[in-house]
DNA sequence: ACGGATACGAAG
DNA sequence: TTCGTATCCGTT
């Protein structure tokens, strides 16, 4: 009797093909395979082997097996969880467990050493080139450089058989981490917590903790006590620790490095290919213990995985919008389920999802005492921006200005927020209302002074700026609109000509060398003010920084989106938990139109807890997450016709279920993306429905054709 | 009639 | 995803 093996392909199709086991090979689940696929021979994984032949049509057999390590139970049955959990393919997870493999390998170091046989005529220069090789070998140039000769003479000496090349791979190690190293000592409260998490990581099985303490309570110090812990249990422990963002990792990476004298390896999209290659392979067999990372990590191969740290993980950037759309702190709650492992979320604003779990007791949570050290909370001020208005074309209002005048006095400094690029979000033309867009995108495109152009930030797409208006051709009719951190930059270098101002933005600041620069300075008391979106919002520790500036806290309420106000919450927690980290008092005043709304009134009083009430109960009242479940379906398709008689078409095959309310089709949030017209369905279910099963129901209704596509978005993030 | 571009569906 | 085939178009 023969057999059969289902092999899973890293590609979009919608389940695992058959293919013949030849004889003697004897395949294993996990084991990776080339296979015929059409014309063309493609890389999969095999899933199942079952006995059998081929029934009706004989199968093509399995071409090899493929010497890589094979892909450890959990992670397969992770893949086909995320698939159905997201309702895609299992290919396209498949092919973001398999991403570090189709990396080119890295390349061999050519390296010269001496053969021991004598140059037919010896000089000073050759002779001096063979007593540096004596060492050891060594590669060209550096051996030219420690004999102090020229390339020619070492070319020479290899010509003549003096010396030989030996090619040899990179040393792909991966430090054993030592967990016998003193951590850091934690004050009570850090103490308890690590001691919980320690045996959360100790015991094995399956248990979530929500790890709640505010910036500078020592988060870090906590979790790494559980990833020793982890790594004590079991000599092969593995541990994986999921960062927001890169530009975290490398300051995480550090104090990895300090507690266990080993670096972890790295996992995200600045990682050069040949070496993601060599982490790949590192953690598939076992040799790379710790891993610190971006959401993609999360498909690593991970054959003994006992601990998933997700540090800051409100943030949304664990959210993946494009192609497999998915949420990886979700999808690693799921991964430590599947792997009977610990999971720690942690977080100084968690998100209410994470908080609703843990009241709800899904999660243990430990809430760690306010930072140490004795500084004081920061001062939260509402600036009423209707009673307070700044002059007309300026952003900054007259108390807000009045604080940064007393603070510059004091040689203090001041952070203004404003989550906004460039110059200006929108440039119209005053004669004839035309808002500048991109070709191709339905954005708005933002004006960069900078620069001097009009730049979209979703395409990336740029002009000049013209001086004519492209529409009517009006001379000189072009206006900006709205404040960016360019504009603000300029307000305050009119308001404080003798003040040293920087912006911190992605504009200003594109690389970890810039970022930490910009930080030394202002750590050093070398700028006074300074204008900063986003990027500038996390962890550091400016001691002369006293005032922070919200310019328009609004920002996150308007536009009806689920996520705002606990966007907000979280953006201005973290702003003011900025000022006066060290024994200066600080304060925090926020610009707003709207003081009366909960969350600037929680904001103000410092009280989580009653925007986190508030919140829920408005959740709960509209059945939204975490009470219920949403889900977007974009099609989207370059043909408007055949996008709008094919969203016609799926809105008459909706099912008719209970506990499910269906909203759209409506123009998607952005409703052209790369010259393709998107439309999107949200749908709302009780938490009782089983949504992934309706939604696949729903699409398998109504085939659409070529042109069109059909994304589905569980639990969607972007609202605008 | 032919070649090139393009759209579509099949692949085990 | 990638490839082969069907189809449409403009040219020869």
């Amino acid at each position: 009797m023969s057999r059969i093996a289902s092999v899973l392909l890293p590609m979009p199709l919608p389940e695992a093909f058959d293919y013949a086991e030849p004889e003697g090979m004897d395949l294993a689940v996990g084991d990776h395979v080339a296979v015929p696929l059409g014309p063309r021979a493609v890389r999969g994984v095999v899933t199942a082997l079952r006995e059998g032949a081929g029934g009706n049509r004989p199968l093509k057999p399995v071409l090899e097996r493929v010497g890589d390590p094979p892909m450890p139970e959990m992670t397969l049955r992770f893949v086909e969880w995320a698939a159905r959990y997201s309702v895609d393919p299992p290919g396209q997870p498949l092919a973001m467990a398999l991403r570090g493999l189709r990396a080119p390998k890295p390349k061999p170091i050519k390296l010269l050493a001496a053969t021991g046989t004598a140059p037919a005529r010896m000089t000073p220069a050759r002779d001096k080139v063979l007593a540096a090789a004596a060492d050891g070998p060594l590669p060209g140039p550096e051996l030219a450089a420690r004999a102090g000769v020229g390339a020619g003479v070492v070319k020479g000496l290899l010509d003549e058989g003096c010396l030989e090349l030996r090619l040899e791979m990179p040393v792909t190690r991966f430090d054993a981490p030592d967990t016998a190293r003193p951590g850091p000592t934690l004050n009570a409260s850090q103490t308890a917590a690590a001691r919980v998490l320690a045996g959360m990581a100790r015991e094995g099985g399956f248990q979530a903790a929500l790890l709640d303490g505010v910036t500078g309570s020592g988060k870090t110090e906590v979790y790494l006590e559980a990833v020793a812990a982890a790594l004590d249990a079991d000599p092969a422990a593995q541990v994986l620790v999921m960062l927001p963002e890169i530009a975290l990792t490398q300051a995480v990476i550090a104090r990895f490095e300090d507690r266990f004298g080993a670096l972890p390896a790295e996992w995200h999209s600045a990682v050069p290919p040949p070496r993601r290659r060599q982490v790949w392979e590192g953690v598939a067999t076992g040799r790379a213990r710790i891993v610190v990372g971006a959401r993609s990590a999360l498909f690593l191969p991970f054959p003994n995985l006992r601990l998933i740290v997700v540090d800051e993980e409100h943030d949304g950037s664990f959210k993946q919008e494009e192609g497999f759309i998915y949420q990886a702190r979700d999808l690693a709650v799921a991964r430590a389920s599947l792997e009977k492992c610990a999971v720690v979320l942690a977080s100084a604003t968690p998100s209410l999802e994470s908080l609703w779990n843990a009241e709800q007791g899904r999660y243990r949570w430990l809430r760690l005492a306010a930072r140490h050290g004795a500084s004081e909370l920061p001062d939260v001020t509402l600036i009423d921006m209707r009673e307070t208005p700044p002059e007309p074309g300026r952003w900054l209002s007259p108390p807000l200005i009045e604080a940064m005048k007393e603070t510059y006095g004091r040689s203090e400094q001041t952070l203004l927020f404003l989550n906004r690029r460039g110059y200006a979000p929108l440039v119209l033309c005053r004669a004839c209302g035309e808002r500048m867009k991109a070709p191709d995108s339905d954005s708005w495109l933002v004006e960069h002074r900078y620069t001097g152009r009009l730049v979209c930030h979703l395409t990336g797409f740029s002009m000049p700026k013209p001086d004519r208006c492209p529409h009517c051709g009006a001379q000189d009719s072009l206006v900006s609109i709205g404040p960016g951190v360019e504009r603000v930059e300029e307000e305050v270098r009119f308001l404080f000509p003798e003040a040293r101002v920087a912006v911190f933005s992605s504009d200003t600041v594109y690389d970890a060398e810039g970022a930490r620069s910009l930080v030394k300075a202002m750590t050093d008391g070398e700028i006074d003010v300074l204008v900063a979106t986003q990027a500038a919002a996390k962890g550091h520790d400016f001691p002369l920084l006293t005032l922070v500036g919200v310019v328009d806290a609004d920002l996150g309420l308007r536009g009806g989106d689920l996520r705002a106000g606990e966007r907000t919450f979280q953006l201005l927690a973290q702003a003011s938990g900025r000022a006066g980290r060290r024994e200066r008092p600080g304060r925090a005043m926020l610009q707003t139109y709207a003081p009366e709304h909960a969350v600037m009134q929680a904001l103000a009083a410092q009280d989580r807890d009653a925007f986190i009430a508030a919140e829920m109960a408005g959740r709960e009242l509209a059945g939204l997450p975490p009470f219920g479940r949403l889900a977007a379906i974009i099609c989207s398709g370059p043909d408007p016709v055949a996008l709008e008689a094919y969203v016609r078409a799926l809105a008459a095959a909706a099912p008719n279920a209970e506990g499910v309310d269906i909203y759209g089709p409506a123009d998607a949030p952005l409703a052209m993306v790369r010259g393709r017209r998107r439309k999107r369905f949200l749908v709302r279910a009780d938490r009782s429905v089983d949504l992934q099963g309706f939604l696949a129901a729903w699409r398998a209704r109504a085939r659409p054709p070529g042109s069109v596509r059909v994304a589905i978005d569980v639990d969607p993030y972007s609202f605008l």
